[in-house]
DNA sequence: CAGTTAGATAACAATTCCTGTAAGTTAAGC
DNA sequence: GCTTAACTTACAGGAATTGTTATCTAACTG
């Protein structure tokens, strides 16, 4: 994702208004690495703005993920996470507290044949890692 | 997943009930290739027996994949997949109608080196691949 | 720099997918 | 056949997300 300033630039070009709620999330997501939900975005941005609506929070973004600057993925958490981290990566999900870290990787074995493919026309590959997070293996070490 | 039969012998040893409702389920489910979803099984049990409720079929399909006889997937199409094939395998799924398929992937490079980790324990690894089905392919071609 | 207006916001209702509750029904064991 | 735990159904409820609409405001206009 770019950054606070680029985005509110981008913004005008586009025929986007830039408000100051939208300001506000533009600052909440960068370098963010935590693969927020839209809810903890939202509780972020009220400790600032009291009185902005969730709505507001998932309509922005939503056009951020329309714009290709953040990337909503659903890890089956039961919200979908938002990610400013375009480059290439996959994901690390914890089974018992949901956290969500990145992996880097390369596949090359997802280079696939075709004749796997059915006639599918794979756009993008996503590899999702279940398990523990290093504080939930500790704690269940514990037990 | 096993066959009808076995499941009906299966669900006595465990105490658990057999009742017309489940049975059909079973066979809705046997050899089923198509991921249903829980509303889609329902509406093909509903042919049958038209009383029945899709609770009884969340229920039913929550045992089957306590019990390992199936899987649920969230492949973020809305609602969660149940899949009986248990062999080990990933999903294509089509962005443009949802349809769910089966790739069969060695994957030798999931092997990961335990720095990348950092600490995380892994469970098991989903690839999912995301593009279009043959048939929406031709479709979009036409178009 | 006030006026205009397309677009954004906030409040609230609605939707989708799924789960909880409670009252009636039935399979399985004796 | 009787008992009873398990199952089924109808319906309400919940979480996440989206639709509606009246109000508001950023950005343009003169
Ligand atoms: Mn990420
Ligand atoms: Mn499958
Ligand atoms: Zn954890
Ligand atoms: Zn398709």
């Amino acid at each position: 994702m770019r950054s606070p300033d680029e985005l509110v630039a981008l913004f005008r070009e586009n025929g986007r208004k830039v408000t100051p709620q939208r300001e506000c999330i533009f600052h909440l997501l960068h370098n963010n690495r935590t693969h927020p939900t839209a809810e903890s975005i939202h509780a972020e941005v009220v400790k600032r703005m009291p009185s902005v609506s969730l709505k507001t929070v998932y309509q922005t973004l939503h056009e951020l993920e329309d714009m290709g600057e953040i990337s909503g993925l659903d890890l089956g958490t039961g919200s979908v996470r938002f990610d400013p981290n375009q480059s290439v990566h996959h994901h690390l999900v914890c089974t018992n507290c949901h956290t969500v870290g990145d992996i880097y990787l390369e596949i090359d074995s997802l280079q696939l044949a075709s004749k796997v493919l059915q006639g599918f026309e794979v756009g993008n590959a996503e590899v999702t890692f279940r398990g523990l997070c290093s504080d939930c293996k500790r704690l269940g070490n514990l037990i």
